[in-house]
DNA sequence: CGATTGCTTGAGGGCTTTCAAGACGTGTGG
DNA sequence: CCACACGTCTTGAAAGCCCTCAAGCAATCG
């Protein structure tokens, strides 16, 4: 799972206001050499087993992560026992980031887990010295701040088959994102996580995926590997196609 | 609509690094007098009729905007042609935020609105130059991004009575949080607002409010203004009981 | 190789959507 | 000031979808 060349935390995002060129570096690594060398300083490394929890709804937040490998989910426990999972984070993605001083949300790794450790104090003095890795932080906080209303515009979708193709979709912009391969979605996370996260039951899930496989928009090579087979049919589903422009859309 | 003592632009939001005293000053203002006034500097007022379009999905982003009064709406229209609300701004809110130098959603007016322009390449100056500016950003944009997981936490609960509880206690925390009375719940939207918000119909939503209303649950004044009737009975279905404290969560 | 965990599949029931018609409020013009 | 007209909201009935419960099947791990 390639984070960065370099060494030290690493961000990937854009400047929002930059009209990017959709053809060149879409997202790309937004902090100098200097700026990794500085956060590093404060940073230590931390490693997770897969199915170990970094931390816990209600904890007193002491740091931030970064992750460098790996791929953790942020999840919440509802009223009535039922888990909610808010996010999947990947390599160079940040989690951690407190109300009030304790974090929101459990985090647990989905796969064994490399992160740095950024303590809250550090941090915090940093971000108020280098105004220009402040203004990165922005442009990342921004990326997150849209991928979450993605979601929320997933959750939106009435349609069970939709919300799963707009699930898949998400996964492979972002495995575009890391500069993947993309001829296949990886799945890392469990058919129950699936659930947790589109807000459908394991079993609607499951049946999901089959349906979407007798209808010929996707393949199943194994449970963790799937394919787009029906590029046409599958944007459609996941609404693409009346989109004013190629990419799906949320922000504020 | 009480925005803010000062003159000039307005964040309302807190340090998420910092252990509140839940009784003390929960949400103030972060800008000092002199950052508004940076601010103020590059900044315009603009005024928006109810119903008015501030801008629309797609466009070129020119600005940031700041509300001072009024509430928004940021909406965007899904494949099918339904619409769907990402969020509603209040006052001291920010919005404009682009992707790809485009703004990604449609913004309109719900009541009459004033707001402070801030073009994006001033902006962008000002936050390179005065890191405590930028981090006071990050904060804010800290709160927009929980705010939005809530959102998404409340779409993806099943039972509608539930997500309407759940968008009724949303905004009785805004309004406090704004400092308003929150003997009674005002709802600037109109009905079918709340369903694009909440991801049910219109219908759904005119039956959810009957069966909250002969549940006991709520007291309906006018279309306009609701009361809690039965904070218990609302905070079971809104599902606050079995979190481990006080109030209701989302972040990553 | 056995056991545990994760996944698939079946049948029945509940809830929300849709379609449609009627009531309410509001704003405008006479 | 009242009447009308339009938009908003409420309410009804039928249909569709997903959830729950439950059992059987794969796959992984020790």
């Amino acid at each position: 799972m390639a984070a960065s060349t370099g060494k030290g935390p690493s961000l990937r995002a854009v400047d929002p206001w930059t009209f990017a060129d959709l053809a060149t570096a879409n997202v790309h690594q937004l902090l100098s050499e200097d700026q990794r060398a500085e956060l590093a300083a404060i940073a230590s490394v931390v490693r997770f087993k897969k199915g170990a929890e970094v931390y816990h709804d209600g904890d007193r937040a002491g740091a931030v992560f970064n992750i460098v490998s790996g791929v953790v989910k942020a999840q919440s426990t509802a009223a009535d026992g039922s888990e909610r999972i808010a996010a999947f984070l990947f390599p160079d993605d940040v989690f951690g980031l407190p109300e009030d001083g304790r974090y929101v949300n459990s985090v647990k790794a989905i796969t064994p887990v490399t992160a740095y450790q950024l303590p809250a104090p550090a941090l915090r003095n940093t971000l108020l010295q280098d105004s220009s890795l402040g203004f990165h932080i922005i442009c990342k906080l921004c990326l997150e701040l849209r991928q979450t209303q993605r979601h929320a515009f997933l959750l939106a979708r009435r349609q069970a088959n939709a919300r799963l193709a707009l699930f898949l979709q998400l996964l492979e912009q972002l495995q575009a994102a890391r500069g993947e391969r993309t001829s296949e979605i990886y799945l890392p996370m469990s058919r129950s996580d699936i659930g947790d996260y589109v807000g459908m039951s394991l079993a609607a899930v499951s049946r999901g995926f089959r349906s979407l496989t007798t209808g010929g928009i996707i393949e199943i090579r194994n449970r963790r590997h799937v394919k787009i087979a029906d590029r046409t049919a599958f944007e459609r589903l996941a609404g693409d196609l009346n989109e004013t422009w190629t990419s799906a859309s949320s922000e504020q």
